[in-house]
Order: structure tokens, then C-alpha cells, then sequence
DNA sequence: TACAATTAAATTGCACACAATCTAATTGTA
DNA sequence: TACAATTAGATTGTGTGCAATTTAATTGTA
């Protein structure tokens, strides 16, 4: 029987290198925007819905609030965002796209292209890869 | 054409969330052994060969000095490593296992097999996941 | 042999990521 | 209605991850 403790022979290794290996190349496309990959996963959501509680945002991107916290309030200091604490329930902080954050969606719409390029990704293979991690998280 | 920007559209996210989930699922089985998981992947490329430099493991894990200095230190502190400059060329730094470091090969040599039952993956889906990743890394 | 270029780590600074805890507000129920 | 339980965010602390810079050592070359 194989070594299973074996960097080669480990099968989460890759994923955890394409994992950073994404993010690398979504840094330069997103800096141009002022944004981290964090930031944009934030903004892509609001971008579907321009309302959302911190925990809304936190269960579509599985983040919590020790992460989504102080990442809010650097996108609300590069005024992406407004946080304002709900009137009805004053425990809820409901996060909005300013004019400038709903703005930044065109300059984006280049980067899912650009990204596919940068790392010489074809349509395909995204989509075998992306079936198969869905297959598997959802079992 | 489909809007690209949306959460749902994207293919890197969920590499992104599997990435953190596999780690997440580590975390309660490298917690045990004191480790967490960039210094379990440490520990491995190690017990493979017990004396590398800080460049040599930075390469085969894809990790700099700004994050592995401080991760050695910690190791070295948990006494599973030695630190010690090298006396041939005083830039490097080789990295040892302790005999403590080498004992821990044992107890973790059960984690593989636990990882894939936590997560309830079988070694067919690793291994389609694996293969397709590495193509799509290669190119 | 001087001395510029390169190399290896370390350091600094910023931004996640998450566990654990805390605070304040709301809800459920006796 | 009191009041315990729950909920939403914020806070604290630790550990990556990486860009940029620094320091010290070594190498290449005129």
C-alpha cells in the first residue's frame, strides 16, 4: 500500500493550489477595481440584490462575521457600500450599493473573460470542473 | 447572453468554498496533533525528506518567506522542527525534523483515510477531481 | 580583487478566515 | 408581563497569504 502521507499523493493539495492559484489571477484584473476577491464575491452578490442583511451576505458566500465585519467597512470607507443599522430590528445591519458600487458592475463585466484568458481556461473545462466539486459537496 | 456576474455563473467560486471546506474539515482532525493545515502540508513534504531548506519547501508548497517564516517559527516552537542556519552559505536556513516531528508521522497516518470519511468522498471522485484540476493547472 | 547583481530569509503592512466571546436587541414562554 | 433563550453583529486573538522592502551573504565579472 502507497504512503497516503505523500505530498503527490494527496488529492487536496491541488485543490488548495488552484484555489490560491484562482485568486492570484483575479488580483491584478480586481486591483484595477479596487477590489480583493473577497470584496468582489461581496459585490456580485449585491449586485443580484442591492439589500442585504451582514448574515444574507455571510450564508450566500459562507463567511461570518469576524470576516465580513471589518471587510464591509473597507468597502464602505471605498464607498462601495452604505451600512445601516435596520430601524425595525436594530440588531440587523442592512448593506447597500452606493451609485459609485452599483457603477463599478460595467467595469467588471470584462473580468470573468479576462480571468478565463489569464489562465487559459476553456468553457468546457470549467464546466467538468465545476460539476464535479457540486457533485461532490453535495453529497 | 447570460449575465457572467453572477454568483451562481461562477465557476472559481466554488473552488473557492471547497478549498475552505476541505480545510475546514481537517481543522478537528489536525487539531489533535497540534497542527494546522499549511503546517500539516509542512509536516509532509518533511517526512519525505527530513532536512530542506525554507526555498525547498516554498516550492513545493507554493508559499513565500513573508508566510513561512513565521509558520516555521511557530513549528519550531511546538518543537516539530529545528531551524538552523546553514554554515556553507549563511542566507539559508535548513529546516529539520525533531525526533518529536518524526513520531507525529505515526499519528497522523490514520488523517487521510478520516479526511475522505468526514467529507464522504470516495477515492473514484478525488480522483476525477484531482486529474481534471492538474490538466487544467498544466496547460 | 573590487563591486554590482543576485540570492535567501526576514520584516512590514494589509487583508482575509475563523474560533471564541461579548453586547444589545428580540422572541418565546411560563 | 418578566425573563430565559435566541439572534445579529462586533470584537479579540491567532494564523495564514502575499506584495514590497530590507538585510546579509554569495556570485559573477570587469
Amino acid at each position: 500500500m502507497k504512503d497516503q502521507l505523500h505530498i503527490s499523493e494527496q488529492v487536496c493539495f491541488p485543490v488548495y493550489l488552484f484555489a490560491k492559484e484562482i485568486i492570484s489571477q483575479y488580483r491584478p484584473l480586481l486591483e484595477a477595481l479596487q477590489l480583493t476577491y473577497p470584496q468582489y464575491l461581496v459585490m456580485m452578490v449585491l449586485w443580484e440584490c442591492e439589500e442585504q442583511t451582514v448574515n444574507q451576505i455571510g450564508e450566500k458566500l459562507q463567511l461570518d462575521s469576524g470576516t465580513l465585519t471589518p471587510l464591509l467597512k473597507r468597502m464602505e470607507h471605498k464607498e462601495f457600500v452604505d451600512r445601516k443599522r435596520s430601524t425595525i430590528d436594530e440588531r440587523i445591519v442592512n448593506i447597500t450599493l452606493t451609485e459609485k458600487g452599483k457603477a463599478l458592475k460595467e467595469e467588471a463585466a470584462s473580468i470573468p473573460g479576462q480571468l478565463m484568458e489569464a489562465m487559459n481556461l476553456s468553457v468546457e473545462d470549467l464546466l467538468v470542473l465545476k460539476n464535479i466539486i457540486i457533485k461532490i459537496s453535495k453529497k
